[in-house]
DNA sequence: TTGTATGCGTTATCAT
DNA sequence: ATGATAACGCATACAA
């Protein structure tokens, strides 16, 4: 490792003259400033950020939490996707992303004592259904905490636009013709909840009335529930001509269970996701693409911004659109 | 902050003997290290990484590569998951994650000096076509580097056995009855080599000829492409009986095309894709699973080895098997 | 314009 | 069994 020190003995100055040249500071004639940059370079000196981090007390490290107990949101594309914008941006600004856990390690094992061990300057909530307290124990400390989709006292938060995605969803809907709408939500949370107000609000502003048959209670990410529940929908007396997954990857559990049953989409039923993953796209699927990107950058801005302002930073909170994607699996009727 | 000084004061001891006491030393008595530990909880101390890692020059923090310059592994549910299980298995040995980037940063701009920048005590290139001159480096500056199934000169790699991947799936399409079997190669790198080696290699054994137009050559991840190429091939005057795709994802970019042309899996054809990634599980897809749980698990063990044997560590490399899935995409003929 | 001194929080050595 | 002290690499207030 060349430190500041060797650095300073190669040039014949001081530490602090050192310093300041590589960080650019103003009191330092161009002349030394350049040699000692050049020096620099040629013995290849690398900022140590553990020296930094202890006498600034800045670390230059946003911590991430991004588990909801079972398993890791890297596991859903949606999220990983988000996660994925949110490190380039970060990146951008100059930030280090940790992962941060509640696992046991040399700082104890809740997310609060991690967050301290590394002394993050901000952290990003990026998939935690149940993070409520340690956001407000972060906030109490001094520590800026952002969220995506889930809204914590005090802490900024990035939605995606659920109300209207839904609302657009059924309403195009609507618009082809279906008025036997099934719908399978995702396990019950507070996006869900969102959902199924701006699911049944739409309904009812379009005069629909759903009979409490079509409406399931599934799980997001499980094909195998939405396979059930597809069966289970398509086996009614009246079936319905439409069917709203929880999410895209749900959808290719009920595809499978019709062509099991040897329905074809979109003539035998329509079909429609939600999230715009990758996969659902190569096969045309109608769906609510979230804005995984803008929620990414919007996530890692707002940080960088509650980390720059200090204690005088107002949190609040921003709300990304998403867009309809009219595939080809919902057809007129 | 609560610092060890805070502790000291409190108890009315010296720094040293609070660090003792929290570390465990032999030579404190039991009675004033239990005051200690207790201060410590009740005052809600948490140490500091950077301080720590300053005095002893351990991190406790892994470095992990994981982009391939265009986009991030993150986007691809294979390498995703290999993240996941590495996380996971870092974090039980008690190991932070950090994502390098060879983005600008107070750094520099590449790998290298992120990674000494934050004092990683190794780096896992899990993600990275063309990292080998940083691998080279990492080593040559003392940091142990663990890959995954690209191998880097003088450190320790974990393949997927893509060999035995390749030679069973086709042994297995070939059982099912199949001669006339068409194949879809990912980009050209050293993961693709080894499959085409693989293919043909098991091709001349079984006494299979593959005539040059069922030969593909497409690109990972590319619903596009496999769409285009399945299509080429069923027009062929003799078409295959069976498309290998590159990757699970790829698959669904040739199925919508057989649905296109009115094909249907597998009555009119069979198809494999590669990889067992969760949406592929859901609709009973023939494929060949990596068992990316164990390939993160294998190389968070190894980096945690090379960092604890320090300069006696010998990298060695680790084949991780893979699993044949005879889904229902294959059928018999 | 440059250098000196101090301290960030911690561990480790050596006295006591 | 406990404490004083130095050092890790760096930034900064202040002196020169």
């Amino acid at each position: 490792m060349v430190t500041l020190k060797m650095l300073a003995k190669e040039c014949g100055v001081s530490v602090a003259t050192v310093s300041k040249a590589l960080n650019g500071a103003s009191d330092i004639s161009a002349e030394t400033a350049l040699r000692i940059q050049k020096a620099a370079a040629e013995m290849g000196y690398t900022p140590c950020a553990a020296a930094r981090s202890l006498k600034t007390s800045r670390s230059h490290n946003i911590g991430v939490i991004f588990s909801d107990g079972t398993s890791s949101g890297l596991t859903h594309e949606h999220f990983a996707y988000i996660l994925n914008s949110f490190k380039r941006r970060a990146e951008e600004l100059s930030f280090d992303i940790t992962l941060i856990s509640d696992q046991p390690g040399p700082w104890g094992g809740d997310y609060v004592n991690h967050v301290r061990f590394r002394n993050c300057d901000g952290v990003a909530v990026l998939v935690a259904d149940n993070a409520a307290p340690t956001a407000q124990e972060l906030v109490r400390a001094g520590v800026p905490v952002v969220s995506v989709d889930y809204h914590f006292d005090n802490c900024s938060c990035i939605e995606s636009d659920n109300v209207s995605g839904i609302r657009e969803l059924v309403e195009y809907v609507y618009s082809q013709g279906h008025r036997k709408i099934a719908v399978i939500f995702g396990d019950d949370n507070v996006v869900t909840r969102i959902r199924m107000s701006s699911f049944f609000n739409t309904c009812t502003k379009l005069g629909l009335t759903i009979p409490e048959e079509y409406i399931c209670h599934g799980r997001y990410h499980s094909g195998e529930l939405s396979a059930r529940a597809t069966r289970r929908l398509m086996e009614l007396p009246e079936p319905p001509t439409c069917i709203l997954y929880p999410d895209d990857f749900s959808y290719f559990g009920g595809k499978q269970a019709l062509e099991d049953m040897c329905l074809s989409v979109p003539e035998d039923v329509s079909v429609a996701g939600y999230d715009g993953i990758s996969v659902g796209r190569v096969v045309s699927l109608t769906t609510v693409q979230q804005d995984t990107e803008a929620i990414g950058i919007a996530a890692a801005n707002e940080l960088a911004r509650a980390v720059e302002e200090g204690r005088g930073y107002l949190p609040r909170t921003q709300v990304i659109p998403c867009s309809l994607i009219t595939g080809a699996t919902v057809r007129k009727i």
